[in-house]
Formats: C-alpha cells, sequence, structure tokens
DNA sequence: ATAGGGTTAG
C-alpha cells in the first residue's frame, strides 16, 4: 500500500467515526495526490474540501495552484488565484512565486512578468524565491543582462540573493553554452556572501564537459577536493557522463571505481553510464554481465537506456542477429523501445551493411518524410 | 499543511 492509499484509509476512518477532516487534513492529502500524479483525485478532493464546509485558506489555495502548475495547466493555476481573490482569500509571496515559476518552466516570460506586476500592484514585496523565479525565466529566455541586473538590484536592496540564486543564473549560462560566463559569476559570487556549495560545481561541470571543455572540468573536479567540497552521487554522475562524452571511457570506469571505494550508493543512472561506457570500449560482454548482475537485484531494472546502450553494443561489436534476441528480450519483459532505441539498431544495421550512402535513423526518415 | 537550484542514450 501506498503512502496515498494509507492516508486515504485514515480518512474514511476518520468519516466513518464521525470525525471531519480539517483544511490542515485535506491540504496534506491533497498534496500527496499531486506529487502521487493523481490529478483527478486531488481535484475530487478540493471539491470535497468545498462540500463538507471547509474553508480554503490561502495555503490550500497555493498547494491547489502548485499543483496545476506542476502540470503544466497554467490557465488553470491562474484562474485559481483569482478566484481566490474574489473569495477574499489573500495571495502570499508564496502564491506568486509558484505562478511565476510555473510560468518559467514554460518559458513564458510574458505570463511570469503579468505574475509580477500584479503582485506589486497588490502591494505585496517580492522575496528572494520569486526573485528566483524571475531569474530563472529571463535567463530561459536568453535574458542574461537581465537575471544579472535584477541580481544586483536584490544585492542593493533589502533581498539579497542567496546560493540557490546563483545556482540558477549559472545554470541558466551553462544550458546556453556560456560558460565563461558561468565561471566568472561562480568566482563573483563569494563577494554577494553566497559560497558556492555542492550544486553548484555540479552545474558548472555538467556546463563544461557538455561544452566539451574537458580540462577546464577536470579543474573544477580538483578545486571540489581542494576547497572539500563533498561530492554527491550527481557529481559523480555528471563526471562520470562527462567522460564518456569526451571519449574517456577507461578514466568513467575509474570515475565508477572512485564512487564505490568512497562508500557512495549508486543509482541507475550510475549503472547506466557505465554500461554505456563498457559498451563504448567493446566490452560489451562485461556489460551484459553487469546486467545480468543488476537485474536479480531490484525491479525497474534494466531500463530502456540500459538496453539501448546494451543494443548498440550488441549491434557494433558482436552483430544485429544478436541485437535482435535482445530486442525481443527487452519487449517480452514490457520495456517499450523508443526513438533512440531505433536509432542505435538502424545506425548498427547500416555500419555493417556500409557505403550505402547517407544512413537513415528514424530522425532522418522522419524529417525527410521517407517510408522504409 | 504551501514556494525556488543538480546527472544518463540520440
Amino acid at each position: 500500500m501506498g503512502n496515498v492509499e494509507m492516508a486515504l484509509a485514515v480518512l474514511a476512518k476518520m468519516f466513518l467515526r464521525g470525525c471531519s477532516p480539517n483544511v490542515h487534513t485535506f491540504t496534506s492529502l491533497m498534496k500527496g495526490y499531486f506529487m502521487g500524479g493523481r490529478l483527478c483525485e486531488a481535484l475530487d478532493l478540493w471539491n470535497r474540501m468545498i462540500q463538507e464546509g471547509s474553508e480554503p485558506n490561502t495555503v490550500a489555495y497555493n498547494t491547489l495552484i502548485h499543483g496545476l502548475c506542476s502540470y503544466g495547466k497554467m490557465v488553470e493555476a491562474v484562474s485559481v488565484s483569482q478566484k481566490m481573490e474574489r473569495n477574499g482569500v489573500f495571495p502570499n509571496e508564496t502564491t506568486y512565486s509558484t505562478l511565476i515559476d510555473g510560468f518559467a518552466k514554460a518559458g513564458d516570460l510574458v505570463g511570469a512578468s503579468e505574475i509580477w506586476n500584479k503582485m506589486i500592484t497588490n502591494g505585496c514585496l517580492p522575496n528572494v524565491v520569486v526573485y528566483t523565479c524571475m531569474v530563472d525565466v529571463l535567463c530561459r529566455n536568453s535574458m542574461f543582462n537581465h537575471a544579472l541586473h535584477l541580481i544586483e538590484n536584490m544585492a542593493n536592496g533589502n533581498c539579497p540573493p542567496n546560493t540557490i540564486t546563483f545556482n540558477t543564473f549559472i545554470k541558466g549560462l551553462c544550458c546556453s553554452g556560456k560558460t565563461e560566463w558561468a565561471m566568472k559569476v561562480l568566482n563573483q559570487m563569494r563577494q554577494y556572501g553566497c559560497a558556492p556549495n555542492v550544486t553548484t560545481y555540479n552545474e558548472v561541470l555538467d556546463g563544461l564537459f557538455n561544452a566539451k571543455r574537458t580540462r577546464e572540468a577536470l579543474q573544477i573536479v580538483g578545486e571540489i577536493e581542494e576547497m572539500e567540497i563533498k561530492s554527491n552521487l550527481v557529481t559523480y554522475n555528471t563526471i562520470l557522463s562527462g567522460f564518456c562524452h569526451a571519449g574517456m571511457f577507461k578514466g568513467a570506469l575509474q570515475i565508477a571505481g572512485k564512487l564505490l571505494v568512497g562508500g557512495t550508493k549508486p543509482d541507475s543512472i550510475t549503472y547506466n553510464t557505465v554500461i554505456y561506457a563498457y559498451c563504448k570500449q567493446g566490452e560489451v560482454k562485461t556489460a551484459i554481465q553487469l546486467v545480468d548482475r543488476l537485474t536479480k537485484k531490484g525491479e525497474g531494472y534494466p531500463d530502456v537506456f540500459t538496453y539501448t546502450s546494451l543494443l548498440w553494443g550488441v549491434c557494433n561489436w558482436i552483430g544485429v542477429d544478436d541485437a535482435v534476441v535482445y530486442l525481443d528480450k527487452m519487449i517480452n519483459e514490457g520495456i517499450c523501445p523508443n526513438r533512440a532505441t531505433w536509432n542505435a539498431l538502424v545506425r548498427g544495421l547500416f555500419s555493417k551493411l556500409g557505403h550505402l550512402g547517407p544512413i537513415h535513423t528514424v530522425d532522418n526518415i522522419l524529417a525527410n518524410g521517407e517510408v522504409t
């Protein structure tokens, strides 16, 4: 029984004993439904709360708005916030930051700005979370100078930026390949009283590896050790995949060894990246053995990522016939191949046949409207 | 009882 089911059972017992849940109970339960991916149940619960005569307060509304935003339902979220005001329940900083974050995740600067303006009109002062969400949406729209100005305004005003504000800015810069600027921010954030933490370094590392700046990435790896910043699983996974991205598969496997020695518990991303590294350097048998060993332990593994690497490896180093066996195995286990899986197979197939002109990957076929 | 930051195939 999952947590949500357990909570529901408790709720049912409450009703049976004639106890009516209060707004707090409904709000927590609704949050649970939203987090469990059960939008309909969450909304049903909201309606039931109204029927029970519980008056939703600001926190209850914020929870509903956050749930709607997390499903990308921005029109509905805004409409709830308007209804909230009409019902005389005052929106607070959390209401506005939730809505601005929702628009930011959708890349909608106009939507986010409208909420900002509304907030100012209503006499609500932005806090550090609201500002940080605005930095996020500005970055997603490549308005890095605006984002920087906003951070400077914060520092000059009475709402100083914190480490998360800078991490958001650095992430935005890295996502646009502006790694030099990101490095500059990394070095300057201390002047604002914000110490970089492990997330800051993880973001910079990812940015550098993606930009093929392997040398600088390695410098950062050294800096993390010097600074006595404790690497976490994400750090290791980022370095691991970064090494693979740079074609340094041996180095990647060494990092994996270091992770295990350090006592960090690997996750499916770690395993998939290691399997990818093995397959890329032709140690497909080792990769298969590792997958077999991991399969016994938990559920949900291997997954589509594992099989895509494995199929690529078998196709390129063993043979297409064997790859088809693994494709069957995958489908029998109920794992659905995706576009990348088919691409790995099609690429492998054509590289074996050779000199047949351009490679017809699934992407090419879809782009050109060709039919096989 | 509510809000902002991190990693994997192509």
